[in-house]
DNA sequence: AAAACTACCTGAGTGC
DNA sequence: TGCACTCAGGTAGTTT
């Protein structure tokens, strides 16, 4: 489920209720998630939660001694309700806060993960390697450009290279190579520095549009208040049984990399 | 070095 | 109803 803008509303739904708030107690549920939940990431009990932010799709939550990382997985959410609520099937972790409300995190498929470290959180071997944040200026033309010159790999799974651009997954990847005309499987070394430029602001515009629609949701993933995301309304390929809205062509599915990719041959080339 | 593939999980949906 | 099967938003780690 979470991309980059499931992540973005995630932060802002949970920030204005932890932000500023003291941790009272944390439950572990189940602690076998994508890593096992170390004894030392949960001993956070009476620690302050002074900020929450994003890095790629990685939550960082800045503690007042050290810093809780989060990762949503495939099926991750987060919600905020008050301490007593009963636990849904698959929530896993809980915080309890002194302001009564509680942060819980469900995750039915457990690739999620809680990491703690007191160190530079984005030096964490699972950060440092992260390419760009794909709406932050250093996500340029000419970034992009160096990065697909040689490249035989096709230019969606080079979009969703972590390494490359941070926070892209499947939906997003579509559907932005679909509002820039471009055919998912195209090789990456052969696309022209103009049509790059143009990719680079589909998918900018995309993550944008998401983010204000509060996110996809598909199954899982809800908004911190449990309202689902409603940008699945919006998706023009991804999961798209209907022929293209633009030309009328049948949407088509391939596999590229193990994942679907929904394209209209028409539209994109 | 880069590309291809595996593994980790549960649940929804499909076809018989 | 139920069983067997496929597929799903991610990504680290291994193999080719």
């Amino acid at each position: 489920m979470p991309e980059l803008p499931e992540v973005e509303t995630t932060i802002r739904g949970i920030a204005p209720h932890v932000c500023g708030q003291k941790i009272k107690r944390v439950i572990v549920r189940d602690s076998r998630l994508r890593w096992p939940v170390a004894k030392e990431t949960i001993e956070i009990q009476g620690r302050m939660i002074e900020a929450v932010s994003r890095r790629g799709k990685y939550i960082l939550m800045q503690l007042d001694q050290g810093t809780l990382i989060w990762h949503l997985g495939m099926s991750g959410s987060m919600r905020i309700l008050p301490v007593g609520t009963p636990p849904e099937k698959h929530e896993h972790i809980e915080l309890q806060l002194c302001s009564g409300l509680a942060l819980k995190f469900r995750d039915p498929r457990r690739f999620g993960a809680l990491l703690y470290t007191d160190k530079d959180p984005l030096q964490h071997r699972l950060l440092s390697q992260l390419g760009p944040e794909p709406l932050s200026h250093d996500f340029s033309t000419d970034y992009l450009y160096a990065a697909c010159r040689n490249k035989g790999a096709a230019i969606k799974s080079v979009i969703m290279n972590s390494r490359i651009v941070t926070g892209v997954g499947n939906i997003y990847a579509c559907e932005a190579l679909f509002s820039a005309g471009i055919d998912p499987t195209r090789k990456a070394g052969g696309i022209s520095k103009k049509r790059l430029a143009i990719l680079i602001e589909a998918i900018r515009d995309t993550l944008r549009a998401a983010i204000q629609r509060g996110g996809t949701t598909l199954q899982n993933f809800t908004q911190v208040d449990g309202k689902p995301g409603y940008f699945r309304h919006s998706l023009q390929v991804y999961g798209v049984k209907e022929p293209c809205g633009v030309c009328g062509t049948a949407i088509r599915q391939v596999v590229q990399g193990q994942r679907s990719s929904y394209y209209c041959p028409k539209c994109q080339t």
